[in-house]
RNA sequence: GGAGAGGUGUCCGAGUGGUUGAAGGAGCCGGUCUCGAAAACCGGUAGGCCCGUGAGGGUCUCGUGGGUUCGAAUCCCACCCUCUCCGCCA
């Protein structure tokens, strides 16, 4: 969330922040700070009561120790008590308010997003060359099923549509790929591997901001937990309520997770194959940094998950969103886009985004600059590196031959113990 | 799911209604001593919020939320979590 002493002094710093995201915020903006007003006002009355009531309590204290009779006092305290009472009660309802209005206002975008919406998003750069193929490429949902490694009809069939099934060769392709990505940030990029809960509470969901923005996309159970959308939710909620000793800065942390997702608004668009779906598999890169040093950790996390499509060899861009496309809890973000040449489009397959403070405030993760320092906020980020789904379409897509077959990029061929997948190959 | 025990500061641990934000110890920081270090000794060492330009002042917090009371870490209620035993189970 955002600060809101922030809010309280300089105003018009937030109201052009969150004017560049489009939303029509302002309304909000003023209902908080006529809250916050209240509440210091009302604040200010209690506490100087209770700081009354506190005095004539010792001396209560006192009279007593002194076997002298204090009924008079305790009679006058009586009342005060209850004005206090009755003061508390306001500030408390004063302060739900002002918590669940916090909690809808997005984060403040960094000054060097581009201006505008998703159509001012800038392509940064791009790595390798999308293949140019002598045959007219087939989607992945036909290559896999004519490979026997997808299987949506049964997918569709055990779960509903939107779930895939792999199967056979495909099924391990799955595997190979979150061991390669999982090796590869362990060993070379030197992150911590966690493997946590997929299912979590609404305070946690709440935290890295997927609640109450996203609560449509979530699938909730019957005793109020919720799947997980991704690993950042568990991960970055490790150190919720903590205060991190400034030597553990920067700490990185990679977990593999299945990913769940209502997506209540996917219908029409992407709906086929696996572009778009309910259930997924991802890696996910979490980083906890001070603030000074987050926006090159930025970049160190968005290089760490180039490095996965790079040693794939898929052709991708980055792409820097513009402040009015990026994501509610996101200051700035990258979008990495994998080139599927089936069906000839850019896909998504990392994300990769500084949130600044604003997980870390509505989480409550702090360090401590100093040994003797009070404590500050850390910044939190993260990037998928890489989810599933998009890279498998690429790799279908951009690899497949004029037979039918997929030549397996050389990295993976170990982990997968094949070079090519062929349309009678068999698992 | 059943029975029992327990949740106190960075950690261990005392504390059953009135200077207890909290004894004592450990750790950490600073100092004395030392050529230096260790030991010993001395001092310091929670966080949130509000007021104040500042110095500083106030208030709240002993798992969480309610309640009783002039006053609660201490009494009552609900919930959460941990541990032990039993049951069930991948």
């Amino acid at each position: 969330m955002i600060d809101i002493r922030l809010l309280r002094e300089s105003p018009d710093r937030v109201r052009a922040a969150l004017a560049r995201r489009g939303g029509a915020i302002h309304h909000t903006l003023e209902q908080l700070l006529e809250l916050d007003r209240r509440r210091r006002a009302l604040l200010t009355q209690a506490e100087q009561l209770k700081a009354d009531r506190n005095r004539a309590s010792e001396a209560v204290a006192e009279q007593k120790r002194a076997r002298q009779d204090a009924s008079e006092l305790i009679a006058r305290l009586k009342t005060v008590s209850e004005r206090i009472k009755t003061l508390d009660q306001e500030i408390r309802t004063l302060e739900e308010t002002l918590e669940t209005t916090l909690l809808v206002v997005p984060n403040l975008p960094l000054p060097d997003l581009p201006d505008g919406d998703a159509s001012a998003n800038r392509v940064v750069r791009e790595w390798g060359t999308p293949p140019t193929l002598a045959f007219e490429p087939r989607p992945h949902w036909d290559i896999g099923e004519r490979l026997g490694v997808l299987d949506l009809p049964r997918g569709a069939k055990v779960a509903g549509s939107g779930f895939p099934l792999f199967v056979g060769w495909g099924a391990r392709l799955v595997r190979a790929l979150v061991a390669l990505m999982l090796d590869m940030h362990t060993r070379e990029h030197d992150y911590v591997e966690v493997a946590p809960p997929y299912l979590v509470t609404r305070a946690s969901a709440q935290a890295t901001g997927q609640l109450p923005d996203l609560e449509r996309n979530m699938y909730v159970t019957e005793d109020d937990m919720y799947l997980i959308p991704t690993a950042e939710v568990p991960v970055t909620n490790l150190h919720r309520d903590e205060i991190l000793p400034a030597a553990m800065l920067p700490k990185a942390y990679v977990a593999y997770t299945p990913c769940f997702r209502r997506e209540a608004g996917a219908h029409g668009k992407d709906t086929r194959g696996l572009i778009r779906v309910h259930q997924f598999d991802k890696v996910e890169l979490v980083r906890f940094s001070t603030p000074e040093a987050s926006p090159a950790e930025h970049e160190k996390l968005l290089g760490h998950a180039e490095a996965v499509l790079q040693r794939l060899g898929l052709p991708y861009r980055v792409v820097l969103l513009a402040a009015g496309d990026v994501g509610f809890a996101s200051a700035k973000t990258y979008d990495l886009e994998v080139w599927a040449a089936g069906v000839g489009t850019w896909l998504e397959a990392s994300s990769a985004s500084s949130f600044t403070d604003f997980q870390a405030r509505r989480a409550n993760i702090r360090y401590r600059p100093r040994p003797d320092a009070k404590p500050d906020f850390v910044h939190t980020l993260n990037a998928s590196g890489v989810a599933l789904p998009r890279t498998i379409i690429a790799l279908l897509e951009n690899n497949q031959d004029a037979d039918g077959g997929v030549r397996i990029p050389e990295a993976l061929v170990p982990y997968l113990g094949i070079e090519r997948l062929t349309p009678d190959g068999g698992a």
